[in-house]
DNA sequence: TTTAGTGCTACATTAATAGTAGCAAAGCTA
DNA sequence: TAGCTTTGCTACTATTAATGTAGCACTAAA
């Protein structure tokens, strides 16, 4: 499994840095929302599946093995969970979640195309 | 100029749930990036290229783009800065900083294929 | 020994990103 | 006013990532 690595080259840092290799990692499609959704408890792949509506096995699998590697999260006999560290990054998140219920206050009208 | 946008499908909600379409948002390639790179002030297009160190015009265009449809940097005479709403975000995304220089402790030896 | 659920993998298609060139417009400079 | 630069891109091609649908191998219960 090959994951953005702190300290080898990431996007935006070919020395590694540490928040740019952490942007690489969550700024791939649904990594954030993988988090997310495992806020609400262990879950299995297919349940995992339908929590977030629509994603493929292939992308699904995929994001698990990297966050895993990552030491975000980890698979249990209940399923899979968040680690203390994925939980940690969790909270950090959490902040976003209020911000962006403003933030979305500003296209309900504005509907451009 | 088309972004995730509140209210309409997003990846991980069909009914555009905020912090969904803002993880949408932010998980692209170079989203958060962008953003980070901002705060260190004003940029104009190329300077901006350079910071990221590697990054496409063509990514870097789309980005823009988005997130000025987004409300989170705008263009001024000085080049690309983050709005108010922008800057918001950034300090939300500050506390990761700290987390990841944690994180990346756990990859100084591990070097695993 | 079937049946059902789970965790994927295979494969084909489409979308996103990268990488390199270079053009049009604006601002010097001589 | 004719060149020379810088800037902000766009065009184009190549590569990589994500989607969507099937279905296989394994486990466990009936």
């Amino acid at each position: 499994m090959k994951f953005p690595t702190p300290g080898k080259p990431v996007r935006g840092s070919k020395s590694g840095n540490h928040i740019m290799a952490l942007f690489d990692l969550l700024g791939r499609s649904w990594a954030m929302g993988v988090l997310w959704k495992l806020r609400e408890g262990p879950s299995t792949f297919r349940a995992l599946q339908e929590r977030c509506e629509s994603i493929s096995p292939t992308t699904l699998n995929k994001r698990l093995k990297e966050l895993t590697a990552a030491l975000l999260i980890e698979r249990t006999v209940e399923g899979y969970i968040l680690t203390a560290k994925g939980n940690e990054i969790f909270l950090l998140l959490l902040p976003l979640e209020k911000w962006s219920r403003e933030w979305a206050t500003n296209f309900k009208e504005t509907d451009e195309k």
